[in-house]
DNA sequence: AATCAATAGTTACGATTGCAACTAATATGC
DNA sequence: GCATATTAGTTGCAATCGTAACTATTGATT
């Protein structure tokens, strides 16, 4: 006899459902403090992180965004004064986008936020889980990248 | 010295990606065989995968969706002719839900699909770092059985 | 039993989203 | 060197979403 459908060991549902519950309790955090959306808080990681300037295709393709969220996040922190636009001297279609100081301090303070969120997710879940948490979620990231993209 | 932050090892950061790319490769699957939308054919596996009739309540804490997006897929499966309700003899507020034989057959369809996809998924991952997605889920899924909703 | 609180589910509406079409700039082929 | 294809990024628009307000029903309080 075939083994029956359990949606509760649904691997899609499950991750959606785990992402879902970490994400929420963070963004509820810069949310209330900054009044920051999701794809400006991801924006500002992105280039926060990597800690030079990027495109916005750059931004889209590391954060797996689409560019139009991208580019509706870059014009909101760019309102904010946390970022600004670099035109590329070679290729004029390219813009350099970096954090100003602002948008370095705000990175910093957002990191702190992120940094203590990440201290609760280890010791809710505690050390072993976390661990082989991580180890899947490497395994996934490794299929990622070998994979052809959808769209 | 204080560790930098990393994005890469942020864990809602990454547990959103993979979650995305695992569920988008579905979702393109049940899209173009039934043009389903995501919370149907969530709202369909909570119900086939139950077996039994469930109020849209139920469906919406089970698959952790919203009422309103639970009111709206109810209704979208019930013009499929897939779920029919019936009213509650005690208690005229619930409205007990319960597939249809087409949903049923649906179900079947559907639920074939996801076990392929899901022995995909296992042979992209390799059985060892399965286990330990798994292992790492189950460990989120006690953590937010124990917390507070935040809304 | 009359009022007030609580619960299940729906709906109106503003915000967010993604697709497709667009502009602008550069690369390629002939 | 000119037409065509390609790429970066933006925008119009229709679909989707979530909040808040709503209806309907039941429970609790006095």
């Amino acid at each position: 006899m075939t083994e029956a459908f359990e949606l509760e060991a649904f691997l899609p549902y499950r991750l959606n459902r785990a992402a879902e519950f970490v994400a929420l309790r963070f963004a509820a955090q810069y949310k209330a403090r900054y009044q920051l959306t999701r794809p400006e808080w991801r924006t500002l990681a992105a280039l926060g992180s990597s800690g030079r300037s990027m495109t916005a295709t750059e931004i889209g393709t590391h954060s797996t965004m689409h560019k139009t969220k991208v580019s509706r996040a870059v014009f909101g922190l760019e309102q904010r004064r946390w970022l600004k636009r670099e035109a590329d001297g070679r290729d004029r279609r390219f813009e350099h986008l970096a954090l100003t100081p602002a948008g370095q301090h705000a990175y910093r303070e957002l990191t702190e936020l992120a940094t203590a969120y990440q201290d609760e997710l280890l010791s809710m879940l505690g050390e072993v889980d976390m661990k082989a948490l991580s180890k899947g979620l490497s395994a996934v990231e490794r299929a990622m990248r070998k994979s052809v993209p959808i769209p």
